[in-house]
DNA sequence: TGAAAAATGAAAATGAATGTCATTTTTATT
DNA sequence: AATAAAAATGACATTCATTTTCATTTTTCA
């Protein structure tokens, strides 16, 4: 099996937070954490992932969202940032289906998500038995866990999700 | 968001086999089963999945490996029948970072992957807590579980992957 | 303030995946 | 076996998310 590309650093424990409703200080904070430079660019991408108006966005939605206040951004700049974040923990990134990636910020509830393969809805959940098995996997197998992927692909109750399955 | 257009039946269970080592016939079956025509191209194709040389692959990957036998196979054959094994639920697709879809025939044994991030080491492991743990979070939720992704990142306890740690 | 490094915007390139359609193959039925 | 209808194929075009390139601009820190 090929090995993954693995993100190249990761974020301070205490930057990533509960609720993810940072202040500015907080947004540039992370991005000093990342060895980045702050920008009105990369501020603007965070915010919107902060409090924006839908929790997981596509690079897309991102660029359109900024357009109002900044008519003339790249949307290279939006994709290299959001893979960016991604790369450094602070977002996770879901695919679902053929659709494009969709992003958001990382909270230290841990959940991870059901997503309906048929009609692409995302349910979040958590669940600390799984968290506190990861714990015993780690000792077991004498692993330092930096993170991990838990994401469950199925269909919905929705009975046109639910077509074609006997 | 468009619905993808639904397979017309599913696979008799008996068909999806432990050790995924299928006899000819047993290919012939499960197209006929997906009411599929037999076809050189797809049993090329499942073959391939069955004992090729890789336990995932790409399109591209299956593409090539086909290349010296069926010269002129075009690969929106592969895309095409591909995607109705996955739809058909014979095998699953599985989506790692930006990387291209790869399939494997599903089987009835389900393992993890823990990787280290510093040497690149994989550890498979089963986990039949966390296994009872998703049927649960199916029948919470009211999801037909497809697949899933369970992968932990992390260090392994190896001295040299240990160091750097601040 | 100024120089070096990093980031950006614009546009082109890439690449996976899908769509189209004329031709070929499969399969059910004589 | 011959045949006709339906399905599948191959070649090619197309789509569209993402990445790359590169000249220009911005940030950072001495």
């Amino acid at each position: 099996m090929a090995i993954p590309e693995l993100p190249k650093g990761t974020v301070k424990d205490e930057l990533i937070q509960p609720q993810a409703r940072l202040t500015e200080d907080n947004l540039k904070s992370l991005l000093r954490s990342m060895n980045l430079k702050v920008t009105r660019q990369r501020l603007s991408i965070l915010k919107i992932l902060n409090k924006g108006p839908k929790k997981h966005v596509t690079a897309k939605d991102v660029f359109e969202i900024i357009q109002s206040k900044h008519p003339n951004m790249g949307f290279a700049t939006v994709y290299r940032f959001l893979k960016k974040t991604s790369q450094f923990g602070i977002t996770s990134e879901v695919r679902i289906g053929s659709a494009p990636s969709r992003y958001e910020l990382k909270t230290k509830d841990h959940h991870h998500h059901i997503v309906c393969t048929q009609c692409g809805k995302i349910i979040e959940f958590q669940n600390d038995l799984i968290e506190r098995q990861i714990k015993k996997i780690s000792k077991d197998y004498q692993f330092l866990i930096e993170h991990y992927i838990f994401e469950l692909y199925g269909r919905c109750s929705r009975s046109m999700c639910r077509k074609s399955q006997e």
